[in-house]
DNA sequence: AATCAAGTGGACATTGTGTCCGTTTCTGAC
DNA sequence: GTCAGAAACGGACACAATGTCCACTTGATT
């Protein structure tokens, strides 16, 4: 029997008891790392340490930090992405284009403040756009420009996504910016390239 | 004396002979390098060893391969920061803001489909707002914000510079974009931000 | 309670880093 | 020209982190 898997339903085998607890000890570990120092001097080694686990362990499952960082993330923004798809309008369905975009600049901005340290310890360059929540939100923006009947919304898509790469809003909150403030340019961003009616 | 300086005028000591050969074969060896494979994976090692020179000689100069790309960048900067000052319009002064800041993004785009991998080798994340030239585009924008009478301009400079950002264009362009397309995307964000008149 | 795949953990080889210091090479003075 | 001192050189070294490997343990299945 390959892979311990249910043959009929091809769904994998439910995780081992043991691997479920340490999955829970890396994670726990991990984000206590990470929320310490800069998550970019974080090391594998540091982590099985912290969370009591060899390093083999550690390895079986992350090949190393910045896909630690991205299970930790996907958690946390796994909630932002069901309120866009079927919660309240601005965020959800039933708003103008323009303001919900501008709404989910808002909701980012949000998650940039509580966890942009973990998107920084993704080591974010490249690997970001490996993440499945990128996906997730170029589809929505995407969508939206689609709607507002934007020419050319492929192009602008990576756009007007990237002042959320984390890198530049922590950037603007060492300059002093308040999240108020950048969620406010990312409004006026958004309304310029989706104008109203 | 100390550091054999002009105590006069204050300048620094002439690069010795010796020094300026070595660091002419340094860049060349590491642009060779950077050009050839993915410049995020070059090492101090293999720069020192390509340019035939020792490790500590290499490190004398540069702290890290993010540095020497960034040398690298500034001299193919430069022209760009001049034509911005001094060049014709709508690059140089004389046409209206919003007009100048999509033929700022043009050129940008023409210089990340030139050297977007050496950015990248720069270690793009934090080191890129270290870099000189990082700060001569923010005041630029800055400028044009002002110009432009855009509410507080200190906002959006950081968001408007973001898509220039290497991942995202090369990202871009492994999306099929091409460099025209995207251009003309950030041009449509320039003319949002700061309308005709 | 017996079986065995899955999971564990730490030792190991490897690779890159950054420093240190004896040696070599320049430059300006005489 | 040659001499002296400063600056630059380069490779050896100590260290840190990576990723792999494999003998051992644990847990689910019968």
């Amino acid at each position: 029997m390959r892979r311990r898997t249910d043959l009929l339903s091809g769904k994998p085998a439910p995780e081992r008891a043991d691997a479920a607890r340490n999955r829970a000890k890396v994670l726990r570990a991990a984000a206590g790392l990470f929320a310490t120092r800069d998550p970019r001097g974080v090391t594998m080694d540091e982590i099985a340490k912290a969370a009591g686990v060899g390093r083999g362990t550690l390895y079986r499952r992350y090949p190393d930090t910045g896909s630690i960082a991205l299970a930790l993330l996907d958690e946390y923004e796994r909630d932002l992405q069901e309120r866009l798809l079927r919660g309240e309008p601005p965020l959800g369905p039933g708003a103008p284009p323009g303001r919900r975009l501008a709404a989910f600049y808002a909701a980012m901005v949000g998650l940039l403040e509580k966890h942009g340290h973990l998107v920084l310890g993704a080591e974010a360059g490249r690997m970001r756009y490996a993440s499945g929540a990128y996906g997730f939100w170029h589809a929505h923006v995407r969508a939206l420009l689609v709607a507002g009947a934007v020419p050319d919304p492929d192009a602008l898509t990576d756009t007007l996504l990237a002042p959320l790469a984390a890198e530049v809003y922590l950037r603007q909150r060492e300059r002093g910016l308040t999240p108020g403030r950048i969620a406010a340019a990312l409004a006026r961003l958004a309304e310029g390239v989706l104008p109203p009616e």
